[in-house]
DNA sequence: GTCTATACCGAGATAGAC
DNA sequence: GTCTATCTCGGTATAGAC
C-alpha cells in the first residue's frame, strides 16, 4: 500500500505475502473493501495510543511536533485519506477518528496555552491543534513527492515558537 | 478520477465519455500513464496562470488565498499527488512544478512582504508561501472527507493576519 | 483516424472437497 | 482453516481492415 498504493492491495497478492491462497482473503474478509477497513481500524486504534502519549507529555506541544515529524506515518496516512475519499464507510469512519483525535489535542492545548498565558481568542486551542497536525502533514507529503522549498523555516519558525512556550526540547 | 479516484480511469471508460472504442486511446496515448501524465501536464500549466494572475493583484496575499479556497481545485490536486506517489515520471515532474509554483509566489512575497514592514528573518518568504498553499490544502483536504473541527477558527486567523497586512478585501 | 477482432492477464468472488 | 477448481468481469494492449 505505502508503496504502490491501496489500488496495489489485491487479494493475490495480499495472500503472496502471508504465503496462503488468494481465496482465504475472502474467509476472513467479506470484501477486499472490507480488509482494508480493517487496516485502517488497526492503523487509528494506534494512532490514539500515540496520541495520548504525547499528550501527558510534560511538554505536549513538543511531543505533538516531534511524534508527527516521523516520515513512515504520514505516507501511510496520505494513501488512507486518498483511498477514503471513495469509500464512504470508510470516510465516515475517518471523519470520526480525526474528529476524536482533534478533540483530545484541543482539550490538552485549552489548558496547556492558559498556562503559557497565551490569549484563547487570539490562537484558538482547536486551530492550534489544527496547525500543529497539518503543517507536519503537508512537511511529509511534499517530502515524499521531492518538494523541500521552505520546509527548514518553517520547521525554523514553529520550533521557535515551541521554544517561547515550553524551553529546549530535552535532545535525545 | 475525481469521484473515484485515478485507478477507476480505464481506457474503456475514457473512451466511453468521449463516445469512442477504448482501443484509440492506445492511438493517441502510448499508455494508460502516458495519458494520466497528459492529464497532469495540462493541469499544471493552468495552475501556472492563475497562480500568476493571483500574484500580479494588488493585494497578492488575499488573492491566492481566495483563488486556493476553491474546493474542486484541491480535490484534484489531491488525487494527482496520490497518483504521483507511485509514478516516478510523474513524481519528478511534479515536483519541479511545485518548485517553480512556490518559487515564483516566494519572489512575489519577498517584495510585498517588505512593503508590508515584515520582518524577514522572523517571517521568511518562502515559509509563509508554503503556509499560504499549504493550509487550503489540508482545509480542503479535510474538507472533503467530511472533518470539519477547527476551520472555521484557522480562516479566522489567516484572514485576520490578512487584514493587518493589506487590508479588507473587496467583497464582489 | 476509427473500427472489429482478439489475446492475455489478473482482479474479486463462490462452491465444495478435505 | 486451507485447499482446488472455476466463474465472470474488466483491465491493457496489439493486429489489421477500412
Amino acid at each position: 500500500m505505502v508503496e504502490e498504493g491501496w489500488a496495489a492491495v489485491t487479494g493475490r497478492r495480499v495472500a503472496e505475502k502471508a504465503g496462503l491462497r488468494s481465496q482465504l482473503v475472502h474467509y476472513y474478509f467479506l470484501s477486499m473493501d472490507d480488509l482494508l477497513l480493517a487496516v485502517f481500524r488497526r492503523r487509528a486504534e494506534q494512532g490514539f495510543k500515540t496520541n495520548a502519549k504525547a499528550l501527558s507529555s510534560p511538554q505536549p506541544l513538543w511531543a505533538l511536533w516531534k511524534m508527527l515529524n516521523n516520515p513512515p506515518f504520514s505516507v501511510f496516512t496520505m494513501e488512507l485519506f486518498a483511498l477514503a475519499n471513495h469509500r464512504a464507510e470508510l470516510k465516515a469512519e475517518l471523519a470520526y477518528y480525526a474528529e476524536r483525535f482533534r478533540d483530545e489535542q484541543t482539550k490538552t492545548f485549552a489548558n496547556v496555552l492558559e498556562g503559557y498565558g497565551v490569549d484563547p481568542q487570539q490562537f484558538p486551542p482547536v486551530a492550534v491543534a489544527f496547525l500543529m497536525t497539518g503543517v507536519p502533514g503537508i512537511l511529509f507529503m511534499e517530502e515524499a513527492l521531492g518538494i523541500s522549498a521552505g520546509h527548514a523555516e518553517i520547521v525554523a519558525l514553529v520550533e521557535r515558537y515551541l521554544r517561547q512556550l515550553e524551553g529546549e526540547f530535552p535532545t535525545p
